[in-house]
Parts: C-alpha cells; structure tokens; sequence
DNA sequence: GATATAATTCAATGCACATTGAAGTATCAG
DNA sequence: CTGATACTTCAATGTGCATTGAATTATATC
C-alpha cells in the first residue's frame, strides 16, 4: 500500500548523498554495537590478537572471533599471520577504510547540509 | 567467567575517549536503521510533518511516527507545532546535535588516534 | 452537535542477531 | 605421536525491536 499525503503535492523520491547511502547505513550498523565498538576503540591503540581482546573486554573468544568477522565483512579491519607462530593471529584497523567511513559520514551528517525552510509542509495558508 | 589471555600480562582496561563512549554507542544504535537514516535525510532538507515523510518514504504514519520518537529521544530532531494548525507538527534537525554527533565520531575514529605498534600480542620472541 | 484529519499509543507478530557451549581446524612443543 | 594452544565454526537459545493493524487523542471544519 502507498500512503498518499493529502490533497497536497509531494515531491518524489530523490535519492540523496546517492549510492554512498547504503554502505554508510551498513558500516553504521556494524559499529552500532557495544562489543563491536569496544573492540574497534581496542585495535585503534595497536595491533591486537583475539585472546588479548578477550581477556581485556571480558569476553569468550568465539564471540571475539565473532565480531571480528563481522567487522571484517564490512571492511574495517585488516588481519596478519603471526610469522614466528602461525597460530597468532593479529587484527588491525584499515585505515583506509576508517578514512573513507569518516568521509561518508561527515558529507551525509555536513551541518552545512541542512536546508532550514520547510519543504513542502504547511497547512492551507501559504502553502508553498 | 574471566577470560584470561595466557601467560602474558595483559593492560587493564582503560575507558577510551571516555565518556562519549556510550554516548556514541547509543546514537549509533539510533542512526544504524534504514528506516531512521532516510527520515534523517528528508528532514536535512528541510522542515517536514509526519504525513509527508509517510508519502515520500512509503511508510505507514505510525510507524514514522514510532522511528521519530526514536529519533527525538536520542535527541537529534526537534518537533514543533504549526501556528495556523495545531494537528500539524513539523520535525527538523536539531542543528546543535548534529555537531556533537559530528564532533563525538570525529574524535572516536579519527585516522590520527590509530596507534600502528603491536600493543600486547607477540608470542614469545620479543614478548614487549 | 457530527465528521474529517494529523498524529500518537497500544497490542501482537515475526525476525534478525548477540550470546553461549561444544566441536572442529591448524599449529607448535615435547 | 601426544598434548597444549590460538582460533574458528556449528547449533541452539533468547531477546530486542521493526513492523503492522486497530484504537485513541486532539484539533479543525461544517
């Protein structure tokens, strides 16, 4: 069902700040969870491997192992072999990615972004 | 249960741009719906009502109604009654959240604040 | 008064997903 | 080969929350 606004024009959909719009929406999913941020705030202050996040965050290492995939699916960070003991596993941020996180977001969330009149809402007066 | 890592000291935990922590982690939370982000979007561009975004967005008014509640308890969007009409209420972006909002992720996941060293993790060759 | 409109609140449903415990894989040391 | 370690994968559980439809409030018009 579509749900029509009244007697009154509607402007359709354009889409805004484009494609980018998906991928913000996703990365913000992703760090919109507490553990996940904790670990996020963890690797910014160095390379760290799976047992040392758990051990400093209190939590099982399946579930950091977990997150961290999830994190990597979405490209935020980056993992590296141990060359002295294969087992070792160390995760880092891409800074690449945060680079191009931090310049989506800051164009979608720009102050400078916001149009202050009303757009296309007003009772019967002057209605536009 | 404590998940200890090993034999190798491991740093306590220290509280990451402090407090902003779960200030952060909240709006996160709010901004990581689809749903949410496009209503954010509609209101940059100006002052909107609730039957509006319902026909630009193809959502049901109720369910608008749910997401800016949302949205205002999170305190990114102000409500405001309109003059001539009292049944009309116009939402937009409450401009001073926004800079917050701005200024917290800017701080948090600032390229700058990734420290590139192994913090901890090593086997146990040059363990620190 | 009665009807229409803008918006909210309430109750119920369904699903995505974080969490947990157990099992599995790979590597290293003895 | 045996046992320990670092980490992942699998399966099951529980819960938060978006979505929906119906009812409710408040204001305007006739």
């Amino acid at each position: 069902m579509t749900y029509t606004s009244n007697q009154r024009a509607v402007e359709p959909i354009d889409v805004p700040v484009p494609a980018k719009f998906d991928t913000l929406g996703a990365w913000l999913k992703v760090l919109a969870e507490p553990n996940r941020l904790r670990i996020v705030d963890l690797l910014m202050q160095g390379e760290q491997c799976n047992c040392d996040m758990g051990a400093k965050l209190n939590m099982a290492p399946n579930l950091v192992s977990h997150h961290l995939r999830v994190l990597q699916e979405a490209g935020l960070i980056l993992m590296r072999r141990d060359p002295d003991d294969a087992r070792w596993i160390h995760y880092s941020i891409d800074q690449t990615a945060l680079a191009a996180l931090n310049q989506v977001f800051n164009t979608f969330f720009d102050p400078a972004r916001i149009r202050s009149g009303q757009a296309s809402c007003a009772p019967s007066r002057s209605s536009f």
